[in-house]
DNA sequence: TTTAACTTTCAATAATTACTGAACGCTTAG
DNA sequence: CTAAGCGTTCAGTAATTATTGAAAGTTAAA
């Protein structure tokens, strides 16, 4: 596994991105790795190419299987595993898309929920259920959305983006036909 | 500063997203605490409801100003700086939001663009390459859809969500819109 | 000025997180 | 049955990140 610059490139810089999207730098570059090739690589590849440990790859793996990043390849009369990952960009995306709002948003609006519940008694009680409910709307309003980007096709997407440099034309547009009926 | 448990509750619980926002606990302990407060509140104040050093406010203050988060507010005839955060809660989101792009996407669009440039000097940079358009085109769809949600109030995404289960109808709208003109 | 009331900075240290490599486990070819 | 080839685990250690607290900086009242 020798790794031409521009690959490498790309590979250590998915590294420093690792963290920014939810892991760490190693199992970033093993993302960026697996992306990159066209052939599913084996543990040995991904840890020479890597230069880290046989280990630190085979936890990587498993992260990467829990954010179900990956997919395991056997060939035939080879007992080696072959590491791929588990779709297309897009479907990448979406995975650590779904993944992180259930780490960054979904705790939170379970606390909120409760929280909101319970009745206040004191005025700094009372200003701080408002200020949770808001969050909580605002929070729950991004969580329906997310779910509606995510069944969308990357084609579906285009065509609303090009609706024009402005969402709201949409709303008025609606406004409009609410009136009407 | 006596922190009600219900309020605690809600600043530990930020602490512990902190990360997962990006930035560390006590940061996201404080953004807690400022927004469930309806007075802005002194460093002191801070770090005696957080029970952390004096030092370790000043560094948090600082961090969240260049998040944009939170703004100073002054009483007459008090020296003291008083903390309170910058905007509704949707404007805290929108800032997280905004500096997360920055941080996590644009330096990935970037090395993109220079990298697809290039022209590709083996197969498997052949591969590379189509594999980094594909990251580029799906990252610069996200930005843009990222800018055009910033735009809106809460009260028009509020309208936009009710339009119905489904985005897909909004496509349809646009269909609709498009005949007509 | 001087002093008091604040804030900021940063070197030292603590806490957390990531990585290694040796030991173990499983499977299969010989 | 044995050994070789692989994957996994985890205690120990390395690397990174966060926190403290003392010293230095800033401002304004006296």
């Amino acid at each position: 596994m020798n790794l031409s610059p521009k690959i490498e490139n790309f590979v250590l810089h998915c590294g420093e991105m690792g963290s920014r999207w939810g892991f760490n730098r190693t199992i970033g570059q093993m993302v960026g790795l697996l992306v990159i090739n066209e052939h599913p690589l084996t543990a040995n590849q991904i840890a020479e190419a890597l230069k880290i440990s046989r280990g630190n790859v085979s936890m990587g793996i498993k992260e990467l299987q829990s954010w179900q990043l990956v997919k395991v390849h056997h060939v035939p009369g080879d007992r080696k595993e072959y590491y791929a990952p588990n779709g297309t960009i897009w479907d990448l995306a979406n995975k650590v898309f779904e993944e992180r709002r259930k780490r960054e948003i979904d705790p939170t609006l379970t606390l909120l929920r409760d929280q909101i519940l319970d009745s206040a008694n004191s005025p700094e009680e009372k200003y701080a259920q408002e200020q949770m409910q808001s969050i909580h709307d605002l929070l729950e309003t991004v969580t329906k959305w997310s779910a509606e980007l995510q069944r969308l096709t990357p084609d579906q997407l285009q065509s609303l983006m090009k609706l024009g440099s402005s969402v709201s034309k949409v709303i008025d547009l609606k406004d409009k036909l609410l009136k009407k009926s």
